[in-house]
RNA sequence: GGCCCUAUCGUCUAACGGUUUAGGACGUAGCCCUCUCAAGGCUGAAAUACGGGUUCGAUUCCCGUUAGGGCUACCA
């Protein structure tokens, strides 16, 4: 699709805590669509709900987007031809407009109280009616009208929806849908505290910002016809709609945070790789028409359209997201982990130890095809930073027996001969002792590994060796026979 | 309840009426490699919700059923 008009999309998220996944993949979606169009994106925060205000919130959505690497070209702190782009800065525009629709009769003031309001849809419920305003006010006289606001009486103003007819949009996801007006409530446009509904600020701000494109979950897809009925009220044309079917849980019900993290905050701080959730956050709903599975940021843009967008709801299922971290951890250098590790051990229970650059790299080389986060290194390999202090009792069954504390301490004595101590003079050493006891070299490796390194797993014993140095293999060698006798 | 949306392996998905013994990935089982654990390679199990049409031919189009989800606020 090669839209006609300079792409202009939007992130317009309310900031009642924090980026949600489900947010995060609206946002990347229509950052691709605007990247891959050369358009513009832009970040609008839909605070019109005072009662939800959450201190912090809006600082915390935009470092989320931006550790994801979700920028944004307008929004806040990013002022534009376009702002302000907080909606609570923008009462008088929506003032305005509704007085527009005022006089030209398509909305109008209620005095209707919440307890009315409670008593009709009570009645409603009994009569097994659909719950809805019964227009009580839709029809005041005009004096009747001005007289009550003059004496202050607290008021919204409402959209008049027709009775008859039916609104079909086409949308780019799911193609024709249709809603009957018969349905429709005569929504709420401006609350009595001055704030505009969800329903006009979006529709005011999306006109007014120039979007081209609606790209926004399944959950607006039902009171998309009011929000068309707006822009024919306005005299505006629609933008273009695109609904994103919804992340669930492993229950197929709406993601929620009963059921697991929901924040990217939580996935960053769990270690996730902001390569891999990106990549993963994508492919809900959203896949290349190939087998390709691996893509970055640059290559999404490339690729990315909406027309190859699903319908169906996605799990989010986090096995996938594992394994792609592995991949994306594994793209980056010896170098790279290493920094990522050397912070992961500053808030660790060996943060009181140094390590050198060289140290560290080591380990990477050696465990980097066996981890999937960098916190694995710390809890696949801690034996790198400490001395083991107990040995796996499963290990020491199958790879301890009567001779073993007799053969490391022989060991012991040809290592400390060593003059070279790189991995193949401690190859060489370990060779020459299962030789001269003739036995095989698996007899001493396994009894070895356990000793240095407590468990049973790990990289090619030579480089374990090699990293730890000889004195602490000696050392550790001695310390295991003293304690597995 | 009403309205709307959706429905392929456990999960993410491919297939845009025939090239399909329904493909890939994650996960899972087995084998190979191997000093262990991984990684890697190979192999396997695993799906078109159900019922009607339309058609020479339906995963694909239509209808219904069922199931799930969304909306139904002076919340977004």
């Amino acid at each position: 699709m090669i839209p006609s008009k300079p792409v202009r999309v939007r992130f317009a998220p309310s900031p009642t805590g924090f980026l949600h996944v489900g947010g995060l993949r609206t946002a990347l979606y229509n950052y691709l669509f605007a990247k891959h169009h050369h358009g513009t994106f832009i970040l609008r925060i839909e605070d019109t709900d005072q009662s939800r205000r959450v201190e912090g919130a809006v600082e915390n959505l935009i470092a989320s987007l931006d550790w994801a690497g979700v920028h944004y070209d307008e929004g806040p702190h990013k002022e534009a031809s376009h702002g302000p782009y907080v909606q609570s800065q923008r009462l008088e525009i929506y003032r305005n407009h509704t007085e527009q629709l005022i006089e030209r009769g398509q909305a109008y003031y209620c005095f209707c109280t919440p307890e009315r309001l409670e008593q009709v849809r009570q009645k409603q419920i009994a009569m097994k009616v659909a719950p809805a305003y019964d227009r009580h006010c839709r029809d005041l006289p005009k004096l009747e009208t001005s007289d009550r606001l003059k004496a202050g009486e607290r008021h919204v103003v409402r959209m008049k929806v027709p009775f008859g007819g039916e609104t079909t949009f086409d949308d780019i996801i799911r193609g024709h849908v249709t809603i009957a007006h018969k349905i429709l409530d005569d929504q709420v446009l401006l609350k009595s505290d001055g704030f505009p509904t969800y329903h006009l600020a979006v529709v005011v701000d999306d006109h007014l910002m120039e979007i081209t494109h609606v790209i926004r979950g399944e959950e607006w897809l039902s009171s998309t016809p009011k929000h068309i009925l707006l822009y024919q009220y306005f005299g505006w044309e629609a933008p273009r709609y695109a609904h994103l079917p919804l992340l669930l849980n492993s229950d197929k019900t709406k993601l929620s945070k009963r059921q697991g993290d929901v924040a990217v905050e939580d996935y960053r701080s769990k270690g996730y790789l902001k390569e891999a959730i990106v990549n993963f956050v994508a492919f809900l709903g959203w896949n290349p028409g190939d087998e390709r599975e691996l893509f970055t940021m640059e290559e999404l843009i490339k690729e990315f359209s909406l027309e190859r967008v699903g319908k169906s709801g996605a799990v989010f299922n986090t096995e996938k997201l594992d394994w792609l971290n592995a991949q994306y951890l594994r793209k980056k250098s010896d170098h790279e982990i290493s920094l990522m590790l050397k912070e992961e051990l500053r808030n660790s229970m060996f943060s009181e130890k140094n390590y050198s650059d060289e140290y560290l790299e080591n380990i990477v080389r050696a465990m980097r095809e066996r981890v999937s986060f960098v916190k694995d290194f710390l809890e696949k390999s801690p034996y790198f930073f400490s001395a083991p202090k107990e040995y796996d009792p499963g290990v020491v069954k199958k790879r301890w027996n009567a001779e073993a504390g007799g053969r490391m301490k022989r060991l012991a004595e040809e290592f400390a001969q060593l003059q070279n101590t790189k991995k193949e003079d401690f190859e060489a050493a370990l060779e020459r002792t299962a030789e001269a006891m003739k036995i095989n070299r698996g007899e001493l490796i396994h009894p070895l590994r356990l000793a240095v390194s407590g468990t049973g797993a790990g990289p090619g014993l030579y480089d374990l060796l090699y990293i730890i140095g000889k004195d602490e293999t000696i050392q550790r060698i001695m310390s295991a026979t003293e304690q597995l006798k």
